[in-house]
DNA sequence: TATTATAATGATAACGTATACATTTAGATA
DNA sequence: TATCTAAATGTATACGTTATCATTATAATA
């Protein structure tokens, strides 16, 4: 049938074979692929060499059976069209393979499904588990703490004791935004966030109101909505139909900002930041560009990624390192979507 | 130590563990969780109860072994940003959970290290491979098909008999850019490709060339530059400054498209599509945006993630599929970046 | 050369699962 | 009840690796 007898025409060879065939035991094999020391440099070669012939490469899967663990990291992220997530995303992965780890990516549909997400990536004996912008229940939490797999909630906030959250401090941000309006002499104002994170809104309108509470203004007009440029189009629809006057809106996502924008330039003909000022979150690539030019919020990435890796690496190597919250501050970007 | 003394505090129970508390044999505790019928219903039941109590999983890790295979299937991806991209990822990812198969990530930084990445894949025993936008070498893909690994290359033209080519039809709609161009009366051209994704830019390139030959115009200046929104608008600065008139420009990329009409629009106060016509590539959520309304290309993404799969799942249950290059043409979406 | 110390290698037992085969049990029939 | 058949379960082994321990080969020393 096939026009390649040799050895064992369709699966890959394993230690066996290639041992077989550099006249070696199996168990030096190994050594050579697992890179030990205590080897001469002539069998060494000898064991490449058939290696090579056969096409041999060690199986991750058998390793990960005997060491226990299987050098992968799981990803968990929620399904949303975003490219600051994405960014994110790829900026994980990259960490992940820098660490000498593969990223095992799962997408989840619905928060409510994360709990038999973790239980289907624990099957893999995963070394790791990173959640991107979703909430893991504390049952599965201890769980994973009970067998020892590290666990980070990475951009959303959540207490727990047996996992690592690393999240922006989303309340001062919005406390932040709040203030810098008022600085700016505006004085009605509206907030846009976004259902599909939720918490995250939350807690950056809990720091807007706050600030605004305490220069002594009650009123806010509030949306929430799906995360799509759409939805931002529509919120300020909503927002600014009904007769009331707005002049700053604070939107929990660039792409909910940058929807708005459109809708309050094209349909209403406003002029932004003459008659409305926007501010953004995330500062995602679009948001510099001149159509926009909006002022918005910057997430320490690097440094947050910095130390989520730090302390899964330290956790990898058995360090002794604590859970707990890290907050890290937002930056204001200033451009030209506020007076 | 720890506060829990069952068992085997810090690891995950193995069938073993589940089958003593049960009191069955290790391998009904297997034959309940791979789902096989012969288990009377009263067992069954006990089995469930003791691994629950024990927090039992199957190893998935243990299961490849004997089973030589990982129900991990590879995304292998270039390291880009690109919004057209991630929409892509995360549908492939999603369409390999639905497979009942887990996605295993990969980025890829330089093409040229793609065999290096498939290498490292291959020591998963990953029962698929799917490679967005890179070329896999000849050799390489001989060695997956010796191996009966399935490889799909996804939006890469590429001939090569070992794996399955899926792909738009990048020459035909270059071909109808410039016609659609031609017929809307403009005479001057200009291309924006992207060294990011060369292979597809030269084809696209090559497609509209032809068809302004067949229409006896051989000028059209050229400019290859970073997949990025700054590098569109550096390519139009080049075409631009050196006194070439041009009336029509078509950019193997939305993003890059976006730079070029906010350069055309913003440096040299030229009006779109009055003074120069822009057709996109990719047709990303931006395009349709008011300050854009970008005429651009849209692909069968859907239809050729059907085919992938579809080559895929059949792959995987062994039945007969031949492989091959599959081609999906493309389709103008109009807006007003064209008169 | 004989003796040690050390480096290199081999033999073997795990790891947790699935499965072929052997055995037991339960249900059906006479 | 005895017999037979089929269903349910148990036993034992293999999957490809790593690691421990035992053994052999090599180099260093007297």
């Amino acid at each position: 049938m096939s026009h390649n007898k040799v050895v064992n025409g369709n699966k890959m060879p394993s230690s066996k074979e290639v041992a077989l065939l550099a006249q070696v035991s199996q168990a030096t094999v190994s050594r050579v692929f697992s890179g030990q020391t205590n080897i001469r440099e002539q069998t060494r070669l000898r064991v490449l060499e058939a290696a090579e012939k056969l096409g041999y490469r060690p199986n991750a899967i058998a390793r990960g059976l005997t060491l226990n663990r299987s050098n992968l990291i799981a990803i968990v992220s929620i399904n949303v069209v975003n490219p600051h997530y994405n960014v994110m995303i790829n900026k994980v992965a990259d960490r992940i393979q820098k660490l000498a780890r593969e990223p095992l990516y799962f997408v989840c549909s619905e928060e409510k499904k994360l709990d038999e997400i973790i239980s289907q990536v624990l099957q893999y004996r995963v070394d790791g588990i990173i959640v991107l912008s979703a909430a893991v229940s504390t049952q599965m939490a201890a769980e994973c703490e009970k067998i020892q797999i590290p666990v980070v909630v990475f951009n959303k906030y959540t207490v727990n004791n047996n996992i690592m959250t690393v999240c922006s401090d989303n309340v001062k941000a919005g406390w932040m935004a709040a203030n810098y309006f008022h600085s700016k002499g505006y004085r009605n104002y509206a907030f846009i966030g976004s259902n599909t994170f939720l918490g995250t809104s939350k807690d950056r309108l809990r720091g807007f109101k706050d600030a605004l509470f305490e220069k002594g203004i009650e009123k806010c007009e509030v949306q929430m909505v799906p995360y799509t440029y759409e939805a931002g189009g529509q919120a300020i629809r909503e927002i600014l139909s009904e007769e009331k006057k707005i002049d700053a809106v604070f939107c929990a996502g660039d792409m909910l900002a940058l929807g708005a924008m459109d809708t309050i330039k094209y349909e209403y003909g406003l002029k932004i930041p003459e008659d409305i000022a926007v501010i953004g979150f995330d500062n995602i690539d679009a948001a510099s560009w001149p159509p926009y030019s909006l002022t918005t919020f910057e997430q320490q990435i690097d440094k947050m990624l910095d130390t989520t890796f730090n302390y899964l690496s330290k956790k990898l190597n058995g360090e002794a390192i604590s859970e707990g919250v890290e907050l890290f501050e937002c930056k204001i970007v200033e451009r030209s979507s506020v007076l």
